[in-house]
DNA sequence: GCCAACGTTGGC
DNA sequence: GCCAACGTTGGC
């Protein structure tokens, strides 16, 4: 089972949002970068992605399973991009900071840290391991 | 096909 | 509010 990542600004998708929206689950709509399409398609269900706030927390808040692979996002008018349907699964008990991040060594090379801007990333097996002991899952 | 200009993202 | 990174656009 592979893990990812997956950034939003809570002004526009909140974690809070994301466990209002119950075991039914949402969409994970609105990517329009090639390299966060395949990792999107990269996505079985039953893959498991941290929900990480940018902007306002710059945190990773909890954890998301994927419920649906990756269709078409109706969104996207040219067609080219879709999206995956996302459950909440759990928070963490203690957020863990892009701070915590870049303190930690053994995370240097997580995408989160190196490639910024990408809004949906791999995490490694060990990263996932790591950042889950360090949030008290 | 190159590259400058421009827009967007997101950390600081 | 600034700016670095980076993707996209459009002129040549």
């Amino acid at each position: 089972m592979a893990h990812w990542l997956l950034k939003s600004e809570p002004s526009s998708w909140s974690w809070r949002q994301q466990v209002e929206a119950g075991a039914k689950g949402t969409s994970w709509n609105g990517v329009r970068n090639h390299a966060a399409k395949r990792n999107l398609q990269a996505m079985q269900v039953g893959d498991q992605a941290f929900f990480y706030h940018s902007g306002e927390g710059k945190e990773i808040v909890g954890i998301v399973t994927i419920a649906k692979p990756y269709y078409p996002d109706p969104t996207d008018k040219t067609g080219v991009f879709g999206m995956v349907d996302v459950r909440a699964e759990k928070p963490l008990k203690t957020p863990v900071t892009l701070a915590a991040i870049k303190a930690e060594p053994r995370l240097k090379n997580m995408a989160l840290v190196k490639y910024s801007r990408l809004s949906v990333q791999p995490v490694s097996e060990a990263e996932w391991k790591l950042v889950g002991k360090m949030g008290g899952v």
